[in-house]
DNA sequence: TCAATATATGAATAACTATTCATATATTAT
DNA sequence: ATAATATATGAATAGTTATTCATATATTGA
């Protein structure tokens, strides 16, 4: 178990472990990316980019059926990645604000996915 | 289903579903967002942002089993989120390249781990 | 070559998650 | 009030994934 490496490693080691975050952070940080980590789910989060969307659209934008959009959509407003807002009969989604905005340029980045 | 909404949400509509990119594009940004996207496997990142580090150094810092962490460090080394070089006896971790720290900092840059 | 150390891996299980189906709620128009 | 439309949700299932245990490989030193 020990380690013969440069003194480098196990100071390291030591601010690694000092700075490691309390298990409720890395929680916190995993439950947001991990909603944006699905295909479905990153797909509307890529329609939204264009702007506010109400469900229809997104299903239109995505695919897939009217209740899966649905679950999704669920799982990514209690992530607080987008909000969404009532206007008649329809729920008219966006993207949650400038941090997930960037989160998702960020991930596409190396991609050519640039629209 | 149909949408009474202004005209700009149609054309938001039909410009997303004209960008959307391909399913092989989605899968491979959602393979790496969901191989950072686990809390064992997001802990090892953090402990590399300090710097490079062998698997027994990643285990002080992250704690869990020996096979454990082996397996993830796979996934993680699959994903070309990190990269290994071998010293001897020793693999050593590194983080991959700038994209994925970049990653790592804005996903922790609304919480306080800022180390 | 043998023992010791460091790391990796296959298989099994248990936990988690996406998807589907059926149904419920909420809004608008008649 | 009723019908029609838009969206949400609970339950069930099927697929996925993390973790554990046992074992394998690779390197070093004796």
């Amino acid at each position: 178990m020990d380690c013969n490496h440069e003194e480098e490693h196990r100071f390291a080691a030591e601010r690694a472990k000092k700075n490691m975050p309390s298990e409720e952070e890395v929680g916190e940080v995993c439950a947001e990316l991990k909603a944006i980590s699905e295909p479905s789910r990153l797909k509307i989060l890529l329609a939204l980019r264009q702007g506010e969307l109400c469900v229809n659209h997104i299903i239109e934008a995505v695919g897939g059926t009217q209740s899966g959009v649905s679950h999704q959509l669920r799982i990514l407003r209690d992530n607080r990645i987008i909000k969404a807002r009532r206007d008649g009969q329809n729920i008219v989604y966006s993207l949650a604000d400038a941090h997930v905005t960037a989160l998702l340029e960020l991930a596409c980045a190396h991609l050519n996915c640039e629209f």
